[in-house]
DNA sequence: CTAAATTGTGTAAAATTTACACATTACGAA
DNA sequence: TTCGTAATGTGTAAATTTTACACAATTTAG
């Protein structure tokens, strides 16, 4: 209570061992990581989900995750189950949020880092072999296992914001792309439509598309240029985002 | 290899005495939370930062934190820290990031969940009894313990964005504040120079601070009119952000 | 009473965003 | 081969938002 400086200095102050002890103590918890992967197809926003592995939620879907292992890094667990489960390897993927509520797994206290992945759906189509994974119209997600339709809903809210400051959307398109694919992606991941020569004008006024000299191939109608995104340029110009607007 | 689907099928369920062994087995690991405190005080954006209580950084300071408890939640965890550290309860505090590599912390796997938060450093003045705590200007902060530098700078990055889309800067502030100050809290935090009027006007415009009819005391010039925000309105009203923009 | 400091206010120019229509190209069917 | 269909590619005018900028009013201190 009236404790003096001097008191409260020497209370902070833990040897090594005391610390080590601590992390060593049962003062331990379960940590998994899940991932929440996005594809496009069909001009549709989709997720990647595996049949619960649970008994208790056998007829409930759920994100793909795994435990991390003492000696794994966060972001290498992550990568790991989207190698393990698409055969993907360099892909987009970010770190979104941490649910840590001491009930939020049946089995024990384990908290779970969520990560947000973009991937081209075409690229690895073959990969899905087993058929308890699925690829989910994002709009028609519901009642999935434990917490992770909360974990979900953070996510896709995180991408929606994300996509507007970061050029992330190209992730789920190949390299070569025309500006309606572009412009197919935004509107499926925002929900909503967009002028088409204003968004055409937006994205050249960037500068960050480079126009190949190819044009789409097999389509019922005239053929749009393809581009690429030119990811050097994004780097070196992008914006420091400043203004105050809420 | 060649595995039908029914077999990998197979290979993915899990019993629940599986899966619980594996929560409770060694596959887990200690993990922490971390407290990025902002406060606001002499026109400057300030961090509380302790001396670290390891020996081998005894010279550095770090990032208030704490081990979780198996049967503590996380959010429960980070403002445990701030309660016992300034004596504030009803504070904003926002998780961060988490951060997960393997060798991060010297006593062994730690995983740390870093949260931020903004007072009102008057608030709380006197709860600082303790000397090893001390409130650093954001400039000035260098070589802390651990990956605390790190942290520290993911989570200055994310109020510099947050703070333009978001009302956080008033948690710095008192109830009642003029706009001057909240200039000041804004041009502190972006570290950049704003113009008045159209600071002001662009707040005006917003419509959620509200004239008490009070005015600065005080001062040794004209005072300013006294303000508050209006949460309220605020939560009704706010942006739903939509806009490509990179 | 005067000087110093800071508040409070409006407008014109510039930049950005929005709304909107028509000619062009390629395919497929008749 | 021609025509209908479906989508691409392009520019401009109006509206809105953002920026730059100056002077009178209020309070305190001396």
């Amino acid at each position: 209570m009236a404790a003096t400086s001097k008191e409260n200095h020497t209370k902070s102050i833990k040897t090594f061992k005391v610390i080590q002890s601590e992390v060593n103590s049962i003062n331990r918890v379960a940590l998994s990581v899940d991932c929440v992967i996005f594809g496009f197809d069909e001009n549709k926003l989709k997720v990647l989900l595996i049949r619960s592995d649970l008994k208790k939620y056998q007829c409930n879907w759920s994100l793909l995750g795994d435990l991390v292992k003492p000696h794994e890094d966060l972001d290498s667990a992550a990568y790991h189950i989207l190698k393990q489960r698409t055969g993907l390897n360099d892909v987009f993927m970010e770190q979104v949020h941490t649910f840590g509520e001491v009930n939020r797994h049946p089995a024990g206290r384990v908290v779970t880092v969520a990560y947000c992945s973009l991937i081209n759906i075409q690229h690895h189509r073959i990969k899905i072999l087993d058929n308890e994974l699925h690829w989910h119209e994002v709009d028609s997600v519901t009642d999935l296992a434990f917490d992770h339709q909360k974990i979900f809903e953070a996510c896709y809210c995180w991408l929606q914001k994300r996509v507007q400051e970061h050029p992330l959307g190209l992730n789920l398109l190949p390299s070569k792309f025309s500006l309606r694919e572009l412009q197919n992606v935004y509107e499926a991941i925002l929900n909503i439509k967009l002028d088409r020569r204003n968004f055409r004008k937006k994205f050249f006024a960037m500068d960050f598309l480079v126009d190949i000299g190819e044009e789409e191939q097999n389509v019922p109608h005239r053929p749009g240029k393809l581009y690429k995104f030119d990811y050097e340029k994004y780097e070196k110009k992008k914006k420091t985002w400043s203004g105050i607007d809420f």
